[in-house]
DNA sequence: AATGAATGAGACTTCATTCAT
DNA sequence: CATGAATGAAGTCTCATTCAT
């Protein structure tokens, strides 16, 4: 779908040096992050995210030319987050249940934060460096990760077939982590029990088959 | 996530009874598919909605009282459809492999039409009651359908459990197909054969657990 | 100086067809004439100019696509209405004496209903094709028009110095009726015939030089 | 034209009485001048001065009140080199030819530096005791000097008449040096003689009319 | 005094919706 | 009924100016 968007070069205006601006810079993105998360990307207006962050419309545009380069922050920060999750949850030699009860435990506890936030950073809001780009650079550090660690736990099949399987597994965790959040459920432990179990059989098969 | 919109019951303002006003409502819905499904909710505006569906915005707004009730009939249709497609995937008797084959095969298909619509229509379009409800009428027969089939392939687990393993099912599907027509993967058999294997496993070993 | 602006293509968003639409345009075009004639550029703002011409601003966009394309409608018909002055005020076999005299005559008339707007559209508007460009359709139709006035007074002088000329006439004339204009004197007999003496002599001079 | 600003008079804050506030103070009105000049009236920030000058915006605001006292401190010097090079151009008893001469060669001159920078402050920049009132106080001397100039030529008219030719040769030289500083010809030789034959030829007969 | 972060009125522009023809 | 011109609230962004540090 879509060929939204085109545009090139949204960064950052000034670097907030005193620790005032760094303060309005965060308390932005943080005003910014909430919204997204819990109103949607059509909720999403300077002013009310200059508003709830307490700051005037006008210290927002000081550090942050245009919408767009604001919601480049606050992606920027996501993924930040998310890939730090995963960077942490695999070690070679981890057994495979332990790795996926791990894996599963913690992207839920990244995505409690700001429950709506991925989902409309990936789907919604519109990117100059499209990262609904299959080939952006988060995807690809990504999805890297996961199949590495599918590739560590199956050693006689195709790379071509790991990142499938990786793919697989990537988005059903995001399928059910995103309307679990949607309906309320991601704090309940059957939710975590169940996707790691599915996870857990569907991995453990693989290494095997 | 969310808590959009408040507002009371936008109806169709009139039941198109002849021939020609059946045939404007149906472009007009027909057109503000593809739009949302192409170009996305940000793109979708009502005059450019008429524009595509070759009538004027004052005929538009003769069928559909707001924007609103215009993106409920093309939920409700779409909606309809996937029910339709859930309600013949699965029959008393039938052996689980060949449901699940026949489930994923399906959905497939259908999302396959106007791929981005699915999500667009539960996650960025504003509802006024709403969809995103978990317990909009929409939601209840979804899953009350999933939650069917699970018990039919499990007799010794609960009520609740059953109904878990249903939510797990729908998103996990849900959320491999929303990422690979992202991906324009959506035709790639490779995504059907794993997602298939990853459901048949979970619901064969929960059928034995 | 200068190097202000570039973006491409302003043009008029639809034509309008029905009578009550061209009476929009035109009033639109007549105010934001005058507004930038009475009180320059920096007073011509969109909202004002909706006002003035008792319309909307939702309507004054339905018709001009930007801020731009309405100068750019403005400067089109002033540039117009110039170029059917000096057409009509040369011909064959005339004069010196009475062309010039015929000429700065109109040309006081012309810029005697917006005495600001010539000034205003060739130095303070931007334009996306810019008409401050010596290289301008309209700057080169105009002096043209002088310099082909000029060769046909004075038959020994190569076309370099006609068109330089040509040249000076039209800027003097340009700068002695702005300036009458800023000072409210355009009406002043004195200025026109001092004006047509000044001309003349030079014109005539060249033409036995 | 115009009937802009109203407003009593800013004037300077305080006078720079040290060496540091002088250099200062200079500095802006330079960096404000070069901007002007360069990039016209609309890119004319109070910021991007500063900036330029290599001050902070607090600085600029110490010394000026507003941005109006900042165009009347540029105008001021400005017009005051404009004064110096007429002052210097007429002395009693000087031939018409070399006073022609030598007034359009300074005016060239002094309009090299900033080419375009006359033009947006007479036409233009806003100014609260309006310079581009026929009163001013710029304008009075100007004329004055022309009109002594001219006087000087032609002893039969009346002081009226020497007003208007005097308006007449004034206007007419802005107008050539205006436009062709806009199409970058100012340092063409051509112009230069061509102008003050034009005046030397008005003048001349004026003398002996 | 100097700095630069913060402010907010106001400019440009879009788009859902109404209503005269 | 259909049309499409008109409306204006609301959103994005700029820039003159203030004020805490």
């Amino acid at each position: 779908m879509s060929t939204r968007i085109a545009k090139l070069p949204p960064v950052m205006r000034k670097e907030p040096r005193q620790a005032r601006s760094k303060a309005t810079v965060e308390a932005v993105i943080e005003a910014g992050a909430r919204i997204l998360s819990d109103q949607g990307w059509a909720e999403f207006t300077t002013n009310k995210v200059a508003d709830a962050a307490g700051v005037s419309i006008g210290s927002l545009y000081q550090y942050f030319p245009d919408k767009l380069s604001l919601i480049e922050a606050i992606r920027r920060r996501h993924l930040d987050d998310c890939l730090a999750v995963m960077r942490k949850s695999w070690k070679e030699g981890l057994p495979v249940a332990l790795f996926v009860e791990g894996l599963v435990r913690d992207m839920i506890a990244a995505h409690s934060i700001h429950p709506g936030l991925h989902r409309v950073l990936i789907d919604e809001a519109p990117s100059f460096h499209a990262s609904k780009d299959p080939h952006s650079a988060f995807e690809t550090e990504y999805l890297g990760y996961y199949a590495r660690a599918v590739a560590s736990y199956r050693t006689h099949e195709t790379d071509a077939a790991n990142h499938t399987v990786a793919l697989i597994i990537s988005d059903a965790i995001d399928g059910v982590i995103h309307n679990a959040a949607r309906r309320g459920m991601l704090a309940e432990p059957q939710v975590k029990d169940q996707l790691v179990r599915m996870i857990g059989l569907y991995l453990g098969e693989a290494a095997t088959a």
